[in-house]
DNA sequence: TAGATTGTTAATCGATTAACAATC
DNA sequence: TAGATTGTTAATCGATTAACAATC
């Protein structure tokens, strides 16, 4: 959580932002649009063009006044900053109905994130093959992660294995978590969890509705 | 997004911890529990205990000093300030592999949410049932949404008809959508659309690995 | 040159944290 | 009563918005 040496560290909400706006560069990088002003991105996403200004200006490429930012060196940057620059090998864990959906999801491509691995205890699983990944036993996930060198683990597993389940992800070397799991994971400083909570999502939506009706 | 008469809406951040909250209250509740101080609970959930003594004092139940904040009545308050106290019947549609999942999602019963309708525009899928709910073609969703009253809409499209199925659900009736595609999708004021992008999720836990390391 | 567009500096706003008072 | 725990008021912090300057 701290950072010297240079700005290494953004703002959490700007980098929420950078696959939007990566999206839409990309999009008009294919439409032959080759300078974007801050303007037309926020325009198109909804934003105060001064808050895309100073999300862009923290990639560190800098535009043109008349011209824009130019739009390849921009998607550049951006997918630097997110590093999303090199592939990203990941195992998964735990294929139930999520594990299977995220398998199966095709976007993880455009972030150069590659679901290589999954692993499940039912023995009925493993052995089968889902979009392409062969299901592994448990046993085989310490030694697997470490000699593929993966630094990357996401966790579909049933909330009363995940803390177990992330320890092992950690012994094994890797260093982030994406965790589906409704479970606060207590986990080593130097690893780095990410909770994806659908009720926190859900909450916001059914909040407003009840209140707003 | 405006409100006069109480204060029905709550800080974003708040509403995003309260479910966290509830599954912990919940449990102790299992356990026997019959009162909660604030710090026991944010010490459980790794936050301060100020900012969770702020979010309690927000569902208007008062905790009471040397004792905290009666359980049973702390959870009521909770659940009906998130919406959750009566079932919310939703309507999805795009059965693919992330429709599929949440369809097979059991955690949704314990916020009333219930799926249950899907509908799909595949010839394939339509008449097939997924965990319990039949597919049915798009061309039913408008009488079948007005007659049973839906007011919820998952969105789990992809990307290309996004926009079209959103003004589908808003002409039967739907007041809240979840929209799980990276679409930004263009709804009147009074609709709700909470976006689900699991690129945002992941932008974090990528950007942060890849600089920590 | 004039005007569009970026860049920077200051003001506002909301949420969190800190300090202290109230109460059982 | 003393002490634990809630409740309130003020200070801080970070992000967004606004105002203005710089530049092609």
């Amino acid at each position: 959580m701290q950072e010297e040496d240079y700005k290494s560290s953004l703002p959490l909400p700007t980098i929420r932002r950078y696959p939007t706006y990566l999206r839409e560069i990309k999009e008009m990088i294919t439409n032959g649009v080759t300078h974007i002003s801050s303007a037309v991105l926020a325009e198109k996403l909804g934003l105060d063009h001064v808050l895309t200004r100073k999300d862009l200006a923290m990639v560190g490429v800098p535009g043109r006044p008349r011209h824009g930012y130019p739009a390849k060196e921009l998607e550049a940057a951006m997918v630097r900053a997110l590093g999303w620059d090199n592939t990203n090998d990941a195992a998964l864990i735990g294929v139930g109905s999520l594990g299977q959906a995220l398998l199966g999801y095709t976007g993880f491509k455009e972030h150069n994130l590659s679901i290589s691995a999954a692993f499940d205890t039912d023995p009925r699983k493993v052995g089968k093959t889902f979009h392409g990944v062969t299901v592994q036993p448990i046993s085989e996930l310490c030694s697997y992660i470490k000699v593929q060198k993966l630094h990357l683990g996401i966790l579909t597993v049933p909330k009363t294995v995940a803390q177990e389940c992330a320890e092992k992800l950690i012994a094994a070397g890797v260093v982030g978590i994406w965790n589906f799991t409704p479970v606060q994971l207590s986990v080593p400083p130097e690893v780095t969890v990410q909770n994806v909570d659908l009720a926190e999502s859900l909450a916001v939506l059914s909040h407003t509705i009840a209140h707003d009706i």
